[in-house]
DNA sequence: CTATTTCTTTGACTTATGTCAAAGCGCTTT
DNA sequence: AAAGCGCTTTGACATAAGTCAAAGAAATAG
């Protein structure tokens, strides 16, 4: 319980709430463990509830008719999804999958629904979570409408490696995943690295990945266009 | 003021709230008029506040370092746009262009943020809001990214008739920002426009459009190929 | 440690869509 | 009605990226 509360104040959806309401919430919160790569629920199914990862990996996805996969999110630690079926009372509205092994907090739709009613800090927080997630969908949006892969590409390892601080990036999914995540097929991604290698912009080392000229993947990251 | 209140009822994003809610809503409102082609913000102003439209058109639209824009929503009489940066605390993620004359009503963010504190019921019909807003961005994304054009100018046809319960669509934006809704160019739109007229799935003239083949356009939009 | 499967890379080819330029068409304005 | 303007269409062309197929590498299992 009191290792719940640790986990709960470490989130952004509820980041900033009091004792009391941490406690209320992990009363309602139900820990469910996953092997990689099973399933938590589908397109369409009932939204009962939503969830928060407490570690491993969740991959949220849309399959077309040809069995192409967008990937939407990729929700780590500390992050939530399937909030959106609990206010639109609607089925969920892509697959989730986990792709490491993977422990959740499921908060049932009653419940919380009741919880926030009460609450409306609570409210508040969920607005803003929301909020953010129409931001970075508004950002994919215009990449893939905007930009060609290599400049998505070329933000996407901007991004990582601002986030780690570091040149050497590490990717923590495969390559056909990330392909996915930008939209594109794995030979297009496998291409694009080895031009921008041949381009001494990057250096490949199996799943690492090292930034030699991060001037010339920002003009990249920019106009998405690689000479 | 009972015309304000009479408007706010009309608005899913205030639905069936009471009628204390709908005066205190009414009063922190303010009535903004613009000429077509005015500029509501620009893309990383300050969010103060959000705006809801009364009559007309609001183009919420991004830029690309090369001119290009992608239309993000389309916004008539009875939606609000700008929520996002009241909560997430940042600029607006975006430009907005009215496309009619126009007149918003805009609510600041500082007196809208004490009476959502104050009413969770209000709180609650914004989530719903926004999660069928993210609900239409995850539709869009998928549709950029798994389907060629084709593919999305027919689920767009099928989406307008269906809304209008016609055969006969009048298109209500010019081809231009129509290609632009769909992530593409006049040109392109124009070609295939001209194509499916070929193939006796539609019937062009002008801004109407005539819809032959019903069963056509569902196949196209589902698999995304014309022949 | 080898075997088997899965992921990644490379090559040859096709195609959808973007670019550039010019012509056509439908407006409004005078 | 003529002139001028913006929007739309058409044509010729360039190219990014997808498809299909096969070879190489890496990971996992036996």
């Amino acid at each position: 319980m009191v290792d719940v509360i640790r986990q709960l104040a470490g989130m952004p959806l509820f980041a900033g709430l009091s004792k009391a309401q941490y406690e209320a919430l992990a009363r309602i919160g139900i820990r469910r463990s996953f092997q990689k790569g099973e399933r938590v629920f589908s397109e369409g199914d009932d939204g009962i509830g939503f969830y928060m990862v407490t570690e491993g990996r969740v991959k949220i996805f849309r399959v077309s008719a040809e069995g192409k996969e967008q990937i939407l999110h990729l929700f780590g630690p500390g992050e939530s999804f399937g909030e959106v079926s609990v206010f639109t009372g609607r089925g969920f509205p892509a697959d989730a999958v986990t792709s490491l092994q993977t422990t959740l907090l499921f908060f049932p739709r009653m419940a919380f629904s009741a919880l926030i009613q009460k609450d409306p800090a609570l409210a508040l927080n969920m607005l803003g979570q929301l909020s953010m997630r129409l931001r970075h969908f508004a950002d994919l949006i215009e990449d893939l409408s905007l930009k060609e892969v290599p400049g998505r590409l070329a933000k996407y390892l901007l991004f990582l490696s601002s986030k780690e601080g570091d040149r050497e990036i590490a990717l923590d999914v495969s390559k056909g995943q990330l392909a996915s995540v930008l939209g594109t097929i794995p030979e297009t991604l496998s291409r694009i690295l080895a031009k921008m290698h041949r381009q001494g912009l990057i250096r490949l080392r199996g799943a690492r990945i090292l930034i030699l000229d991060r001037r010339g993947l920002e003009g990249i990251a920019l106009d998405g266009k690689l000479g």
